[in-house]
DNA sequence: GCATACTGTAATAAATTATATTACAAATAT
DNA sequence: ATATTTGTAATATAATTTATTACAGTATGC
């Protein structure tokens, strides 16, 4: 799965933002991202079942918001783009007799579940409104 | 760059802190972590050069800790093998001219910055011996 | 001093993951 | 009708991660 997927889906939300009015097609996104379009329709697929936007087909179609750039947090974001904050696990499956190897995954997945709610406190507090201000 | 750089680094430390006494093999710790020998040596070469490992060449060497497992803390080996916390960035250069474009990544440096904040508050607080205390 | 068991590091290969492209059916505005 | 757009699948390319091979250098203990 796409690893700048909050990237791009904050990207795309931000634009969609910004012109609250229009359904932005995803060959427009795509040219202020740089990215292909097909994977802009992949995310918006993404942003739709979670009913953040909505799309029109067909000619003069596109996508905007489904609600107010106020009432989205980046943590929504976060949570439908990412897992958990995560440092990372080794490839693979540890040595099972090994004291250490047999809970390293645990315990790694203890800290980083502690890591996560600390960084979603942090995006709680920011809306798509907060972010799209600055620019 | 090992993207399971941190888990592995760690778990290289929890064993040296398992074992005080003794100097292992980068042998001895891949089949811990089922990982080739020569990506061991190279996070090792990376503890050595914080000083937080020192090791020896030749017959019957191997890797002990440098300083006591109190004395290091998460956030260090964190920063030591992670640049900062980072949901990720668009893979190419958005477009210079869209005013979201232009501001994009910078704005999600920004965050990311912030979020890196509290990780690293967070893992300040955890030493290596707490850490291994969990085995 | 010689055999053995390590580290250190470079070079290359294989595997995995991320991104890009092509293609086309279905929808809708004009 | 035609043009434009979404939606999605299939496939290809590129980039990144991990594994392997190779070997020089170093200490140990016989």
């Amino acid at each position: 799965m796409l690893s700048g997927k909050f990237a791009i889906t904050i990207h795309i939300l931000t634009l969609l933002t910004k012109f609250p009015n229009d359904f932005l097609s995803s060959e427009f996104i795509a040219g202020s991202i740089n990215l292909n379009p097909v994977l802009v329709r992949k995310e918006i697929a993404n942003l739709k079942a979670h009913h953040i936007v909505e799309s029109k087909e067909g000619k003069n179609g596109g996508t905007r918001l489904a609600k107010n750039a106020t009432d989205i947090t980046l943590k929504e974001i976060f949570q439908m783009t990412f897992d958990t904050i995560n440092l990372g696990y080794a490839k693979n499956q540890p040595h099972p007799d090994c004291p250490v190897g047999k809970k390293i995954n645990e315990n790694l997945s203890g800290l980083y579940a502690d890591l996560n709610e600390k960084v979603s406190l942090e995006l709680k507090n920011i809306t798509l409104e907060d972010f799209s201000n600055q620019f």
